[in-house]
DNA sequence: TTGAAAGTTGAACCGACTTTCAAGTTATCT
DNA sequence: AGATAACTTGAAAGTCGGTTCAACTTTCAA
């Protein structure tokens, strides 16, 4: 139900501070945590932060952080409320550990859909697709990833920077390849990065009963626009 | 500075009702008030109701609707703190009469940009053109509709479909006028809006200095890519 | 077995903010 | 001018939920 089904959620504990954002490459050993007082030792506490991250998740997807209290996150992990506090330094540092976590999920399930053999079309098309269908699975995602734009803005921007960093590669090696235009940049990678979380919106997260179209047509037709643009044409196709 | 510079802000008072999404159309006569006993019945009141929803317009931009207060909105615009009921029913009424104005705001600057004259891909530049001017000068909009997600779904939801509804009869018109393909539909217009949202966000909302481009170069250049699609092509241009 | 470390508990503290209201002031109409 | 309605005021009521903490239980290593 939650984040960490299939992937692993790799929150760890939580930094309390906020203003973090410099992208500094401190990658280090591996494990540069800055606050390790919070981290369980034993498998019980394991546990039970998982508990209380799966919990958050949903309730914060449900309700939005600020109609979501610590004390029914608790309710919902089936622990006591005190118990909070051993693993996260306050309700804030909780929705900035869950808002990374889950920024890196949306990343790794596009990349994961990618394969170097597709052609640079293709890859767009695959990375659309998995999009949606990881946004239909997961809603509470859109909505945390949304609304970190109030909570913690520094996130939210650094995740769609860093997407569209990513597209914005993917339409150079498409140039490169000789299949895009070799004019593409920036302005071009946030336009379809707009595409994907609108037409995830509109299908995934608001899809009706009339939306029938698995994720895959959907992401063809929006893929044509994308290669042919919507200008009629008069050639023989 | 706030909203109601230019536009005159239609909002008349706060008709507390929360789920009223079921939109039944009752236009009416053109002024179907549901509860007027807020509304300012003199001169005085209506200024006063002015500086309350100017102040809030900035407050909310500024602060959020969370971090916002109703006595911090009140000091901004100078008056007393039960001043403040006088003309609205509760801090979530005024937001949801800010949402809806602002909404129809959005839609009518984009509507003013067009003319009938225009091909259907200059209205589609022009269109963004304008969106980009006018996010670019009302930065609180954009992030009062985002919080609207949260604060008042029905108005967010609201607001998008029906900005999707125009688009989708633009792209129809285009077609009829034979100059777009005639296939274009729902799926395209969210991809178009899409584009233009996160265009808005980046270059109106988060522009840096680098970002010196104006508006319509960067509406061109996305219209090329509307027009042209990202593909490579052979023939002469 | 035993003691220290890790984890759990929930009542109570605490600050903050929305909303109410009764008393006072200003505008309007006759 | 007098009377009524419109508007303003700010203290205080009322609520709510994040956070703390001291007592208690479980785990684990020696």
């Amino acid at each position: 139900m939650a984040i960490s089904d299939d992937s692993e959620t790799k929150v760890e504990g939580a930094q309390a501070q906020g203003a973090d954002a410099g992208g500094s490459a401190d990658a280090g050993p591996g494990f540069a945590r800055t606050d390790d007082s919070k981290t369980p030792r034993t498998e019980r506490g394991r546990r039970t932060l998982r508990k209380l991250l799966d919990a958050s998740a949903t309730e914060f997807g449900e309700k939005g952080f600020h109609e979501a209290s610590v004390s029914s996150i608790t309710r919902r992990a089936g622990v006591a409320l005190g118990t909070f506090y051993t693993y996260f330094d306050s309700k804030d540092a909780l929705f900035r550990a869950l808002v990374q976590d889950m920024s890196e999920n949306v990343r790794t399930s596009a990349r994961a859909a990618i394969s170097q053999e597709m052609s640079a079309l293709e890859i767009e098309q695959a990375a659309l697709a998995a999009f949606l269908s990881f946004a239909r699975e997961h809603k509470e995602v859109y909505r945390i990833i949304d609304e970190a734009e109030f909570v913690d803005p520094a996130s939210y921007r650094a995740h769609y920077e860093t997407i569209g960093e990513r597209i914005t590669q993917r339409l150079r090696a498409g140039a490169e390849a000789g299949e895009f235009r070799d004019d593409l940049g920036e302005v071009e990678a946030w336009a379809v990065m707009g595409i994907n979380v609108f037409i995830g919106l509109r299908y995934a997260i608001w899809a009706d009963g009339n939306d029938t179209g698995a994720s895959d047509d959907i992401a063809a037709q929006v893929n044509r626009m994308l290669s042919e643009g919507i200008v009629k044409r008069s050639g023989p196709d």
